[in-house]
DNA sequence: GTGATTGCAAACTGTTTGCATTTTG
DNA sequence: CAAAATGCAAACAGTTTGCAATCAC
């Protein structure tokens, strides 16, 4: 993240508390998982502080909203270009750096001004592969998102 | 959809509607689109009914469940390989059959065994940029998935 | 000082579950 | 006839909102 569009956000101790918690975090945390963390240093912190910093730093580019988790939304402070690993099993996100040539043909755009676009892979991770993930496969078949 | 992976399922009016719905649906209903659709025909129908039978459809690749829409899950009866555009305005979600080169290079995979992939293509389609889209713009602004 | 932010609780949206009743194959 | 599906209501999970008190700039 760079602190160059923080503009105008007031830098409350509490949305320092979730910056810090943001920065280098590549584990693509929920709306909880920020919550549960930040609340440790600020056990009166409460989830209308961290959705609305979180919709502040996604107003100003400094956090990705990931719909990939079906029922919650997940974020993202990488916000430079990459695509996405996501386990089937245990829903992990992993990032990747490559780079891929998606141009879609004018004809294919059905009048879309195509802005952007984003990559992801579905497979298992080596952890649920290795280890007993054959329940989990069952009680997850056919969930490819 | 072919018929031939409804094995094992139990074919009641109220299914048989819902399949009727989604057969060449090309508009990626939510589980209240489906409801608000098969209630006309079946007062009765219950959401139960509804997400009990997309769970049935899912696990024998019948649809598949798509999380693109932040708090929803949506439906796909399309289930032969294609990728997305999305508006970010209305979230519309349009179908497109371009097929791209994505290997990923083993150093990247991190240990993931990758089973397959998806495109998202965001973008603003043509009707939001022809009516006046400024307002859901604003208030949207950087939600791009 | 003033407008933005916090924290709490209540309201909401979408999804799941338990269970008695009905139905399909 | 047995196993599975329906419908209803209640329970859940995640997100949003209203508002008085507080805080950053």
């Amino acid at each position: 993240m760079k602190d160059a569009k923080l503009t105008g956000l007031k830098l409350t101790p509490q949305r320092l508390a979730i910056l810090e918690y943001l920065s280098g975090n590549r584990e693509h945390p929920s709306a909880a998982d920020i919550y549960a963390a930040v609340s440790e240093k600020f056990p009166t912190m409460s989830f209308a502080t961290v959705y609305n910093t979180l919709k502040a730093l996604r107003d100003r580019d400094h956090v990705l909203e990931l719909a990939i988790d079906g029922g919650k939304r997940r974020y993202d402070p990488e916000t430079i270009r990459h695509h996405h690993l996501i386990c089937t099993e245990c829903r992990k996100i992993v990032d990747i750096y490559v780079e891929f040539d998606l141009s879609v043909p004018e004809a294919e755009r059905d009048g879309f001004d195509i802005a952007g676009n984003h990559v992801d892979f579905y497979g298992v991770c080596r952890n649920c592969r290795e280890s007993g993930s054959e329940q989990k496969a069952a009680s997850r078949k056919g969930r490819k998102t």
